[in-house]
DNA sequence: TTGGGTGCAAATGTTTTGCAGCGAT
DNA sequence: ATCGCTGCAAAACATTTGCACCCAA
């Protein structure tokens, strides 16, 4: 290896803060990087993210909406998605264990993860919701037909 | 309205029968569609699955390799999704509704579903891996860095 | 000097839209 | 006639790759 990555630390430094978003795409890194005074390439920031992915350090994150985000791997946790303004939090997982054993007896397959996205209406959009009706523009259609 | 439509009742068709895939992506269907003689643009495809999906009818699934798929609505149940070759199958859903219950009150959302996908190897890609390591191609990449 | 990191542009893969024509009501 | 269904082609988007260059080890 002959010479250390300058935006790796600082996207990890991104995923591993408590700052929102809680899981980023890929642009949404190359923005904060940018307000950081660091301008780079959306290659780079990608190839980073696959990196960062297959040395287990990040995890994808995907709920629906065309884009993929990033989540700091420590920690497994369920996902909780506002379909009004696509936010996404992160949620303790509840599921027991004994449910994972069971799948696995039950078909043959080899479990190696879950993901679970609870899909809704954040408080925020049920306030507006209710005030001013359809007042808020609707998610961006990204790639799905079903948006 | 001033025409039904020729291939909503068999794509209709497709995704309540009992035949694989479980969950259609929009090419699937399109294939399967022709092998039945009825020959049809991508684009109309498409605009039936918008449809159906806003209807209610059908509901799109996506497990993170970059296609949207597509299944009858008809009870929910979560997936298995095998991340060597991609196949997709229902299982039942085993979640407590009081889970749902305990995380609208937790959160202030408005739950209105979730989606459960578990991930991992089937018993076919675990028997060939044994097999024959690496024997079999990858995934196509699709549209996710992190695959 | 070498091998990985970076930027830029081009290529992919999938989804989405524009537009013209068709055809059952 | 009308209004939705269709096909074809092009656009839009997010992702992925090719290639040249840079740079710390």
């Amino acid at each position: 290896m002959a010479r250390p990555s300058k935006i790796r630390p600082q996207l990890d430094a991104l995923l591993r803060s408590h700052r929102q978003p809680h899981a980023w795409t890929l642009e949404e890194l190359r923005e904060a990087l940018g307000r950081r005074g660091l301008r780079s390439a959306f290659s780079s920031i990608f190839r980073t993210a696959r990196q960062a992915v297959a040395q287990g350090d990040w995890q994808p994150v995907v709920v629906g909406d065309g884009k993929t985000r990033f989540e700091w791997s420590g920690g497994h946790h369920d996902h909780l998605f506002c379909q009004s303004c696509g936010a996404l939090e992160a949620v303790p997982c509840r599921l027991a264990l004994s449910l994972h054993n069971r799948i696995e007896r039950g078909t043959g397959y080899r479990i190696h993860d879950h993901s679970m996205v609870w899909e809704g209406t954040c408080p925020r959009c049920i306030r507006n919701r209710s005030r001013r009706a359809h007042d808020h523009p609707p998610l961006p259609s990204g790639a799905h037909p079903s948006r």
